[in-house]
DNA sequence: CAGAACTGGGTTTTT
DNA sequence: CCCAGTTCTG
């Protein structure tokens, strides 16, 4: 960057770097623009060039523009990086998530949706126990027949599409509970404006009625945004795409600057709501739009490329779109496609291949193992812990979504909002105080009877004697801690009160009392939680980032071998990718395709092309012909998507060695690549192999013996069931393993 | 009010 | 087969 004062005569260099389509993206600043970004084209770096350059050229003051992500982690990437190119800190930027956005812009409306600007955001845990009251108190529901959680998947289809109850016709009304869905989401709705609460569709769903049907509000708005960039357009939903619109569609025609970047191939959450036609009518509900394609790819090499294109191409209704290597590199080796006999087989094979390449120096995070469904990976786990490679599973129980995070989380929500109704009733009786079903009956119908607050009724029945001593005693106990701990919040700050509450309340004491080999950990946690307390200036700043930004990075950077679902993949890239389980009814997934016929299918094939398209050099394929699923093993066949691949990209390889050693004289299950293409259940008979005999061991494990496990470590073993022991590890407690995982502890 | 036995359901999940 | 959520029992 010039110094201060000095202009600079050739183009700053942050343009320098861009290739020529890169520039058009970042240059065509007037008007609507669709960047189309394949995989590997460098989108990210266009739209944060594109953000800076506004700023660098005065076309907008940094309040000016309106980015909008999908995720947190592409909205910091995009702030840390303008920060950058700017050598400034990028604060005070209207940059963010939807739902970030739409929660800071609620929280300013608030009261015109009938919130206060304080209310709670819920998560998916809250919103449910709220739809179970809501349908209990409604009556005549067979829950069996109508779970709630079939409503709540209504409800969110219809907060997707931007409907609010008034919206929705009779005629609209889903089927579910016999044309009732609309009457509960109304009901539901109104609970949620009592509770001063929202849930995550609201966010969208309230700001898009306010710009709706408030023009001076929205005018406020287009005066303030000259510049709208979207992140993920392919992603957009109804409600998103409404309220894009809606601030892109300012009275001045010369100021509809919206530049939307996506890619239509990489559409894949569709059943999240998202409407890949969004991306493809943009020129439609843009008049005048441009677009400009991004087509070079820096990522991955030729064969790699042209595998994902044979794919992707089978697909109808693209907008169309070719990737070209752009790397000077780009020669490399085909995609290979390997063949198995059963899912075990082809995590060893994995499992080899990792271990052979770290062997020659590569490192363990560059591989990543990206599967269908979460269940699969289990497979490969029990094979890297027997090999001792450590790994990473991306996407497991979050921090936030902890029994004890989520009760500490009720205790500071009532401290911040006492009107909090579902986080009182979380904690109430945790620790246990001797308030069950019937004290909380009670307490119900005097909130209800005076139309208040179930803090406020429990403060009020608490002094008279309505409930039985033991309860009663508790509950004044608690409550008159919470006037304290609000004292103690407004004089000494929310870090001391939150500590003083965990304390006084008895929530710690309850977890220091379980003998549970969990409960250090949740100890850990609680202080944890109290740490990042402290990153915050407000109790409200702590609970907005709770809900909205819901993350922990926890040894991401680690040297550990990645595994995931597709899903989870996106947006990420390694040297090499193993895409394992390609077979029939598992991917495609046969429950997509039952629920969305053609439309699901070219999905599940956009999801393939992601996933090839993740490595930078090898991609491995695999398919087993066995596969255990839900403990009885199931002969599959291969997945349609291998006979799609153009074979000159390809390379197939046949049944893994070891299993060729070791059944060195028994014929091969496919014969050759023949048998590959001909997809003919041929394993539906008994075969000899099927009784797999378990590795024995020279002496049989004891109750009681200590014991090694590569990855848990020392422990003793406590129960034993045929090849299942229950052994309590030194270190991370009970668990239960496969025999086969643990050695004698004297043979260590 | 809390553990034990039972039942049913089991893709993907950026916020 | 493995879990979570519900109902049953002391």
């Amino acid at each position: 960057m010039s110094s201060p004062g000095s202009q600079p005569t050739t183009q700053p260099d942050y343009l320098a770097r861009l290739n020529p389509e890169q520039r058009l993206a970042v240059e065509t600043l007037d008007g609507p623009l669709l960047v189309l970004a394949g995989a590997g084209t460098g989108k990210t770096s266009v739209l944060t060039t594109r953000f800076a350059h506004l700023l660098m050229t005065g076309r907008a003051r940094p309040w000016q523009v309106l980015a909008v992500t999908f995720t947190n982690k592409a909205a910091r990437e995009m702030r840390e990086r303008v920060a950058t190119i700017l050598g400034q800190p990028a604060d005070g930027l209207w940059l963010g998530t939807f739902h970030a956005l739409c929660a800071r812009m609620l929280r300013r409306h608030a009261e015109i949706v009938g919130l206060k600007s304080n209310f709670t955001i819920l998560d998916t845990d809250d919103q449910m126990r709220l739809l179970k009251q809501i349908m209990e108190a409604a009556g005549g529901i067979d829950s069996k027949r109508w779970p709630a959680q079939g409503l709540m998947a209504v409800i969110q289809r219809w907060k997707d599409r931007g409907l609010t109850p008034a919206r929705i016709t009779p005629a609209e009304d889903s089927d579910y509970a016999n044309n009732r869905a609309r009457s509960l989401y109304e009901a539901y709705q109104r609970r949620l404006i009592e509770l001063n609460a929202a849930d995550f569709g609201d966010l969208l769903l309230h700001v898009t009625e306010i710009l709706r049907t408030r023009a001076d509000i929205l005018a406020e708005y287009h005066r303030s945004f000259r510049y709208i960039l979207v992140d993920e357009y392919q992603d957009t939903n109804l409600v998103q795409y409404l309220w894009l619109r809606l601030l892109a569609q300012n009275e001045d025609p010369n100021q509809r600057n919206i530049c939307c970047v996506g890619d239509d191939d990489q559409s894949i959450y569709s059943w999240r709501g998202a409407e890949i036609e969004n991306i493809l009518r943009f020129e439609k509900d843009f008049p005048g739009a441009r677009i400009v394609r991004l087509e070079s790819n820096y990522r991955s090499t030729k064969p790699i490329l042209a595998a994902a294109a044979g794919l992707i191409a089978r697909n109808a209704g693209r907008l169309g779109k070719t990737l070209r290597p752009g790397r000077k590199d780009a020669e490399g080796e085909n995609v290979r496609v390997v063949s198995l006999w059963d899912s075990v087989e082809e995590a060893r094979m994995v499992g080899e291949r990792i271990e052979q390449a770290q062997r020659k120096g590569h490192p363990l995070s560059e591989f990543a193992i990206l599967v269908r469904a979460n269940a699969q990976t289990r497979s490969f786990e029990e094979r890297l812990i027997t090999l001792g490679l450590p790994y990473r599973v991306v996407g497991g129980l979050k921090f936030y979504e902890r029994a004890e995070i989520r009760d500490a989380m009720a205790y500071l929500r009532i401290l911040h909002q006492p009107a909090d109704d579902l986080a009182f009733e979380r904690i109430v009786n945790t620790p246990k105080r001797g308030l069950g079903d019937s004290g909380m009956r009670t307490l119900h119908q005097a909130a209800r009877a005076e139309n208040i607050p179930l803090a406020l009724a429990a403060e009020r029945i608490a002094e008279t004697d309505t409930l039985k001593p033991k309860p009663r005693a508790a509950l004044r106990e608690l409550m008159r801690g919470f006037v304290r701990w609000r004292q103690v919040n407004e004089k000494e700050g929310h870090v001391v009160a939150a500590e003083t509450m965990l304390d006084e309340s008895g929530y710690r004491e309850m977890w220091k009392l379980d003998r549970s080999p969990e409960a250090p950990g949740r100890l850990e946690n609680l202080r944890e939680l109290e740490r990042a307390l402290g990153d915050y200036q407000t109790l409200a700043g702590f609970l907005d980032h709770v809900a909205l930004v819901m993350e922990t990075d926890e040894n991401a950077e680690a040297e550990r071998v990645q595994l995931m679902t597709l899903h989870a993949a996106k947006g990420l890239e390694f040297d090499t990718v193993f895409l394992p389980g390609w077979e029939e009814g598992l991917f495609p997934s046969q429950r997509s395709l039952d629920e969305g016929g053609d439309k699901a299918l070219e999905e599940e094939r956009r999801l393939a092309y992601v996933g090839i398209t993740r490595a930078r050099r090898t991609a491995i394929i695999s398919h087993a012909a066995n596969r255990q699923i839900y403990g009885n093993w199931t002969s599959s066949i291969p997945s349609r998507f291998l006979d799609e691949l153009p074979e000159d990209a390809i390379t197939r390889e046949g049944q893994s060695t070891s299993r060729a050693n070791r059944m060195a004289d028994t014929p091969s299950v496919f014969l050759g690549s023949q048998g590959l293409l001909a997809r003919r259940p041929r394993l539906t008979e008994v075969n000899p192999w099927d009784q797999r005999e378990r590795p024995a061991r020279d002496t049989a494990l004891t109750k009681g013996e200590r014991v090694f496990h590569q990855k848990f470590g020392y422990g003793t073993i406590t129960d034993i069931d045929e090849d299942r022991l229950d052994i309590t590890f030194d270190h991370s407690g009970p668990k239960r393993v496969l025999d086969r995982f643990v050695s004698k502890a004297s043979e260590v």
